[in-house]
DNA sequence: AGAAACACTTGATAAATGACAAGAAATTAC
DNA sequence: GTAATTTCTTGTCATTTATCAAGTGTTTCT
């Protein structure tokens, strides 16, 4: 199988050799998943982490309305993780299901702790990615706590454009933090600007 | 001086032994700020890492219409970091503020890695302070993105009360996303209940 | 002590968004 | 290929939250 993508992604995220990259990604197994497929499942325990080689995803939980709440979508390439449940072996609060059809890598927590504990550049690959990841989060945040929802869906509409092709309104709504209906006028409105 | 609750901040989150998480501490030094200081000025590197002994502090940013956006609120015992910045020798792009007066202890990032490189009990900890800190962001995402105001609020009195003895309503509500008017509203009627 | 700045509340009104329902359009299933 | 299901849009109306402005109380500064 080729690893071409994975291999590069390590590399694009912090410079490590060659050598160093493909001996990190030996003991990544590659796997596919149908649209709408379950990745992992809400009050499970992740035991292996995935990297999304092709395809779109989302993570989402219930609330009390035992509505869906997407939390998150995943446009390939990109790392997918419930960091919690997979490093400190805690149950999920979120389920991961495909959006599309899927092509992923995979790898387990031993796999993952013996890099980490031997291979320097792993180590700093891993932090940057939960360092990035946490950077995103905080300017979702921010977003979320100071801008209006039709500016939310415009930055979107500019950084992720791709997802309106993949991805139902609807989810993207919950991610955006309103109804579909809002959603819907929000696009009526701004397609006429 | 007394590195008493230092130290066992290290133990409270990973299992550390006593001996190696003296040898990790024996290079952060201990400083103060009173209050309304700046701890970590916007546009500037992140050249140290901080845990908070003592004090309430907040990190900010400035809006499009110069107004500021509180991001955080740090109640020790806690670390406070911009972990971009200080990981990435990025520019922040967030202002970290003393909201009384504070203690601290501080070191290098030159430390921080040789001792993520060389002690794997640090390591351990420096990924799960990373996971926690990002754990906490995805549910106040999720709390933005699904309850109203009046919920948030409730949430945040239940889980902070000290905040609201120590830190200004104008802070607190823009830390919920909502404008001061509100938040004193939304007290009105909540303290009826 | 007095002035200035700041924090908090409250009123009136407007804007943003949600709730619910119905219908059209697209997709999926058999 | 048709029925069933889901997605998207749109209308009406209710709720939530923002805006602006004024007033009171509190802190800070000199």
């Amino acid at each position: 199988m080729d690893k071409t993508i994975l291999n590069h992604y390590f590399h694009s995220l912090f410079p490590i050799e060659k050598g160093t990259v493909e001996k990190i990604t030996l003991a990544f197994h590659y796997f596919e998943l149908p649209k709408n497929a379950c990745l992992l499942e809400a009050n499970t325990i992740s035991t292996e982490t995935y990297f999304l080689e092709k395809g779109y995803m989302r993570s989402f939980i219930l609330n009390e309305e035992n509505e869906e709440v997407t939390t998150q979508i995943y446009v390939a390439p990109c790392f997918v993780n419930d960091f919690l449940s997979f490093f400190k072996q805690h149950p999920t609060k979120e389920t991961f299901q495909t959006l599309t059809n899927c092509k992923y890598w995979k790898t387990g927590l031993t796999n993952v702790q013996s890099n980490f504990h031997t291979i320097p550049e792993f180590r700093e690959f891993s932090r940057l990615l939960l360092v990035i990841n946490y950077d995103k989060l905080n300017d979702r945040v921010i977003e979320m706590a100071s801008q209006k929802a039709e500016t939310r869906y415009l930055n979107l509409l500019k950084q992720k454009p791709d997802i309106f092709q993949n991805v139902s309104l609807k989810i993207i709504a919950s991610y955006l933090g309103i109804t579909d209906s809002t959603l819907s006028r929000i696009r009526k409105e701004t397609s006429k600007m």
